[in-house]
This record gives C-alpha cells, sequence and structure tokens, in this order.
DNA sequence: TCTATAATTCCATAATTATCGAATCATGGA
DNA sequence: TCCATGATTCGATAATTATGGAATTATAGA
C-alpha cells in the first residue's frame, strides 16, 4: 500500500461521522446497511451522509451496491486489513505487539532513556 | 481506547507531514530525532512542524524531552499498539486477517451476497 | 405516465486545518 | 550579562472540510 492511500484510509476514519458509520457496517458485516437508515441512526441529513459515505467508498474502505430503491453500503474488509498491514509495517518497528514477525531490530539495540550524555 | 481518542489518533496519522514524521520517529526507535533534524528532512519551517509535531504529541503518539537546547522526539510505540488493538477490535470484524482472535461470529453467518432477495 | 420514495449532487456557508514569517521563550557558552 | 542557537507561539492568510437545504437523478408501483 503506497502512504498516500494509506493517508486517504486514514482521513476516513478519522473523523467522528464517519467512524461512527464505520463501525455500524463492521458490526452489519457482509449484508450491509441502507444509506438511509445510516442517516436515521447517526441522527444527519441524507446530503451529509452522502457526503461522508463518498470519502469512505473513494479509500475502498466501503462498498456499495443498489438494491432497489436503496443503496446498500457494506465494510470491505480486505481493505481495512491492507491499512493495518500497513500500519504494522511502517508503523510500528521496534515494538513487540504491533504486528506479526516485526522484530526490534530494525530500529537498533534499545536504549533504555539515555538522557546521560 | 475510547472512541474520541482513536479519532485523535487517526487524524494525527491522517496527514502526509505527520505520517512521514511518525515514520522518522518510528524508524528511529526510542532515541528520537531532534525537532530540527526532522524539519530539515521533511523540507518544512520549524513552526510548521511545532504544529504538527503537537498535535502528534497530544494524541499521545510521539513524546518529548529537552537536551539541551534541543527538544528531542521520539514515537511512543505503546500508543500505537493501543490504537491498532482499538481498530482490530472495532472496525475488523467478520475479517480474517486483522487481528488476533476476533472470530467472524459477531456479523453474523457470512452471507455471500444474496442480491437474489 | 404520474407519483412517491431513496439517494445523490449542487450550492452557499461555517468551521477547521495548514502554512510560514515574525516575535518570543529557553538554554548554553563567552 | 550578552550573544547565538534551537524551538515554540502568535498572527495573518490560504486551503480544505463539514453541514444541510434545494434541486436532481434513479427506481418501483399504481
Amino acid at each position: 500500500m503506497e502512504p498516500n492511500h494509506a493517508i486517504e484510509s486514514l482521513q476516513a476514519l478519522a473523523q467522528e461521522t464517519r467512524l461512527t458509520a464505520f463501525r455500524l457496517l463492521v458490526e452489519a458485516g457482509p449484508r450491509g446497511v441502507a444509506a438511509g437508515e445510516i442517516a436515521r441512526t447517526l441522527g444527519i441529513a441524507p446530503s451529509s451522509l452522502s457526503f461522508h459515505l463518498s470519502h469512505l467508498v473513494h479509500a475502498g474502505l466501503v462498498a456499495s451496491r443498489r438494491a432497489g430503491r436503496q443503496v446498500i453500503y457494506a465494510a470491505e474488509f480486505d481493505a481495512m486489513e491492507r491499512l493495518m498491514a500497513y500500519l504494522t509495517e511502517n508503523c510500528c518497528r521496534g515494538a513487540e505487539g504491533c504486528g506479526p514477525l516485526v522484530p526490534r531490530i530494525a530500529a537498533g539495540p534499545p536504549i533504555v532513556e539515555d538522557r546521560a550524555s
């Protein structure tokens, strides 16, 4: 994953309305939720929701399909996995519990607060 | 981790300058990097960097300590781990590779594109 | 075709965020 | 104390983002 795509994904999630919507879709699973129901649940105007959903879709974190008059949105779990992988590989080096098999060797020998220099 | 803190952390990372700076600090490890050196590396004004670092510090993703005339910034790996844990628990349900032990049971039976309804 | 429903796009406005020069603060050394 | 260096805060400005009403588009049913 390129840094720019990671930033796009992080931006998509870094907003209260969108994170709430995304969590709702994660809860709902592959079946997804209709736009109108999301808007009602979050208590915001449909046009505002469209604005936010378009961010999530553009980042690839959410997919939409039409079902009759409604448009169903569903979380794209694979995309979320890829984001997690990016963060693990690029933002966790040196830590232990962050991700699989990213040893602390990369950051050099562990220096324990050498403020004495 | 509360959703608001997660959003703060995501916002901190969801910006090119800040993500680059954070990755630099992750690379550097616990020893950290002086503010001036970060600004030089990123090619931005010191005042701009301060602005961005304050975001990262406020989110808890980065810590600062003074060393003589310079201020050294270092990644807080624990905070990053906690963010990863939050995302795994709240944004990955139903997926397999996202995190440890979050079974797909939570999202109900896996529905394989039931567009036939 | 007409109507009702669901959603999006368009538009204006408000709010937030990013940028950097200038001024200020903090530290170390002469 | 004075000066130089490193960093932050302040201030103005530019750019981006969020909000919701009104208009538009898409679909289903009468």
